[in-house]
DNA sequence: CCCTTTTGTTACAGCTTTGTTGCAGGTTCG
DNA sequence: CGAACCTGCAACAAAGCTGTAACAAAAGGG
């Protein structure tokens, strides 16, 4: 199910758009003014929002600008509701980046058209993506990101191939052997000690999480929680 | 099938400019001053408006003064034609509210380009390019427009291409070899170095922007915010 | 408690990868 | 046909990573 919100002051405008939201089967959210409206988006990202231009406190445009700088905001489609003669080609250009806009007075129906739409292109762009947590430490492969506790981690090509091939089998203990085949390559010729020396990097990197990077005398490592 | 109505006094002008947009399978409908201009703008309802600032009769900029001010037309699109150093500034800004100008003399495909992105940004139905933000980059795919805190920034073709590719992953990396598979083709061979050189390419022009692209040593490219 | 084995740590020289620049075709446009 | 511009490549410079060795510390084992 969806969700939409609706930043827009006039009550009975928000009655009937609401209705006719949730009769479509539409989760509806509702704010009456910019303030509200912003932090409901960032709250609850909400799958679409429909911003009126005209707002008490906060101007619309001004919200929308704001929505569209704001990293967990920017990728929410905003459909903007402008009285006639209002800067359009602002609203819908560069400046402020709304994804689209109705003028008002309009057809509920063309609103319901016009979502739908957008949510339509907007949704299946995003495909599943494998992000790996370990603990503290999670590992967004798309991206060659780490964080631990929130912080990046900046990790070199090898000590990220390891420390991804720990994540993936987390608990498993793998021998250096093991470990040598799965990240240097089947054919690397070298010294195991090559891997303890990269443990030992990875572990300086990691912070408050190199303890869950566990050493297994004899054996090998292995990645566990707690 | 679109209507675009052309306002254009110089006789060879309208037959030029007719013959090429019904190539390209547009219905053209011509007038010759201002007054049967706007009589076929409300009448006849063009999806587009092609209209030369210099006519006999009525100026350009009042017709498109009148017919931004007519209900019936204000969602109309206009692109001006205007010889060089009119004034290009107020007919495209608020007080005129041309959509887009040219100046002549003027090629036949860069006029035919501006045709159909404005005709695919204003059709209803068809909601509005998407326009993506990268920190301070605003890319603009419909108009091929590039501005890094504001100012434009002119690319070439695979540099916009590149760019934009990367922008329509953000955060996610990108290979040398994906890249090239993206932006060059499928089916291109050469050196993957290329990618590098085009990199440094945009970094420059991107000036403040430079160090949103991100080297991930060993992999290859992402653009990230901050 | 001492000795042996295993692991942790560190420094650094060599190597790999990336950045940058210049240039010779190639293309576009007038 | 010339001028301006774009492209891909090659060559060199710079940056950064890596593996090894050498030594220290820790863990077993008897």
């Amino acid at each position: 199910m969806k969700t939409i919100l609706v930043i827009e002051d006039e009550k009975d405008l928000v009655k009937l758009i609401s209705f006719n939201l949730e009769k479509e089967g539409y989760r509806v959210l509702t704010a009456t003014d910019g303030t509200a409206g912003l932090e409901a988006a960032r709250s609850q990202t909400p799958d679409l929002i429909i911003l009126d231009l005209m707002l008490p406190g906060i101007n619309g445009i001004e919200i929308c600008k704001i929505l569209k700088k704001n990293e967990k905001t920017v990728r929410t489609p905003v459909i903007i509701l402008t009285a006639k003669g209002e800067e359009i080609d602002r609203v819908v250009g560069f400046e402020v980046g709304a994804d689209d806009y109705i003028v008002k007075p309009f057809s509920i129906r063309e609103l319901l058209l016009r979502i739908k739409a957008i949510l339509l292109r907007t949704t299946p762009g995003t495909p599943p993506e494998k992000i790996l947590r370990i603990g503290a430490i999670v590992i967004d492969p798309a991206r060659h990101l780490v964080t631990s506790e929130g912080d990046e981690i900046v990790l070199t090509t090898t000590e990220f191939k390891l420390l991804l091939n720990l994540a993936e089998r987390p608990g498993r203990l793998q021998s250096r052997d093991v470990l040598l085949k799965n990240v240097w390559g089947y054919n690397y010729i070298g010294d195991t000690r090559t891997v303890d020396t990269h443990i030992t990097r990875l572990r300086t990197k990691l912070g408050h999480s190199a303890n869950l990077i566990k050493t297994v005398r004899g054996f090998g490592y292995k990645l566990e929680e707690q």
